[in-house]
DNA sequence: GGATGTGAAACACTTCACAGCT
DNA sequence: AGCTGTGAAGTGTTTCACATCC
């Protein structure tokens, strides 16, 4: 099962999550950990990191357990951040500052390489020793180097058009910070089923909505029993 | 089916998303609309609206689809956005100053009535228009008035502690932003299972993980194909 | 006619039980 | 004996088709 073919969406998160684990546990200098180990950590079931696990190969010993070193490697490479991403931050009002600069955001070898915004005010000032580039200089930014990343933390209402920036500049990866969903670009043959741009073709958007989040959590708080305790969401 | 008794988690988040769409209608002065019409926006399928919807009861007309008007009322209502919530702010670095002045985040009702942290140099300043207060006075505060929820916004090592402190103040809403897994504090009778602590019953923890965002997309990136163009996970 | 509401089918994900190594 | 890896069973969620009502 080396290669995968249909893993669920949410065996990505939990592999997110048991990496998060092993770095702690490799540094507090504990070499070797079990399927019964790192469930009680991410609070999910020992069946389920197994199987999540058997989705990618196998990197245990019957018997033994796990060796952190091994584990990490391969859940690092099995997530690519093994190798090197450029990212892009549009928005640079508070949140975008704070991403930014927030530690460990540069680890794994993320690397924020241009910071945009359209505010005059904020074009040409400094962030984290970088200078705030104008939207409109985004596309010539793209092309002298490779960007594969991008994070919208504009306003609401300018998301929809700077998520086509990023793509038009050939983005892959949109992380979306604004309550909006993006819409990819379509267009309509007569008498066809709309279709969507090329340019959208492969793009993937994830949400990081913390609105969303406050209003899931008062649902779930009048409405106990609905949830378990305690659930890893991607909000 | 207007009680609600087993109710996917993702219809949740899904409802969030068509109130946010409803909100934006009414805006412009639409007041009527169709499962078709919401699903075009949400990303989703135009059964998935009704769906999601009929497990709260029927709130449109068969030939003439929803009043938005109406319709955005019972989704306030269902999750629980027409009643206060009182929130307070642990950790008051970028991300806590961030969220403490995002725009719409006292909307609906909520209001951010305390901030807390425990760096002398931030205890005592201001932060819009609020003094931020040391953690230690957490307890005091929350008994001189209700706290229905918390945002962890502190440094990854003391998550773990500043949710049991917000545990112990009485908070059932934790919205986390630390890249860790809250564990409830659980106790062991001799010969039986690891019982959840009292206060940590009904608690429930959402989880924004931006860092976590990234290497999703990381992945999804290098394996195109697993999954759809863009979709609604919770972070 | 047209769009909702909903049981039933299809699909996806998780849990389980146990075979298989060490 | 102990812990992983995995087919199979069980559970949960989405899709579908269509009866229903305005």
């Amino acid at each position: 099962m080396s290669n995968p073919s249909n893993i669920p969406n949410a065996t990505i998160s939990r592999l997110v999550t048991y990496l998060r684990i092993l770095e702690k546990l490799e540094a507090q200098g504990i070499n070797r950990t079990s399927s019964n180990h790192l469930a009680e950590w991410a609070q999910v079931s020992a069946f389920q990191v197994r199987k999540d696990l058997a989705y990618f190969g196998r990197f245990g010993t019957r018997g033994m357990g796990y060796t952190v070193n091994v584990l990490k490697r391969e859940l690092r490479r099995i997530l690519g951040l093994n190798r090197p991403w450029n990212v892009v931050i549009l928005g640079m009002g508070r949140l975008g500052q704070a991403l930014a600069n927030y530690p460990g955001a540069s680890d794994y070898e993320f690397s924020f390489v241009g910071l945009f915004d359209v505010d005059p005010d904020k074009v040409g000032t400094q962030v984290r020793g970088m200078t705030i580039q104008h939207l409109e200089g985004l596309s010539e930014f793209a092309r002298q180097q490779p960007v594969e990343m991008g994070f919208l933390a504009v306003p609401p209402e300018r998301a929809q058009d700077a998520a086509q920036a990023l793509v038009d500049a050939g983005v892959k990866g949109i992380l979306n910070f604004a309550p909006v969903v993006i819409q990819p670009r379509t267009f309509e043959r007569p008498g066809r089923e709309p279709e969507i741009a090329d340019e959208w073709r492969g793009v993937i958007v994830e949400n990081v909505d913390f609105l969303a989040g406050m209003k899931r959590l008062a649902f779930f708080i009048l409405n106990p029993g609905l949830r378990d305790l305690d659930t890893e969401v991607e909000v």
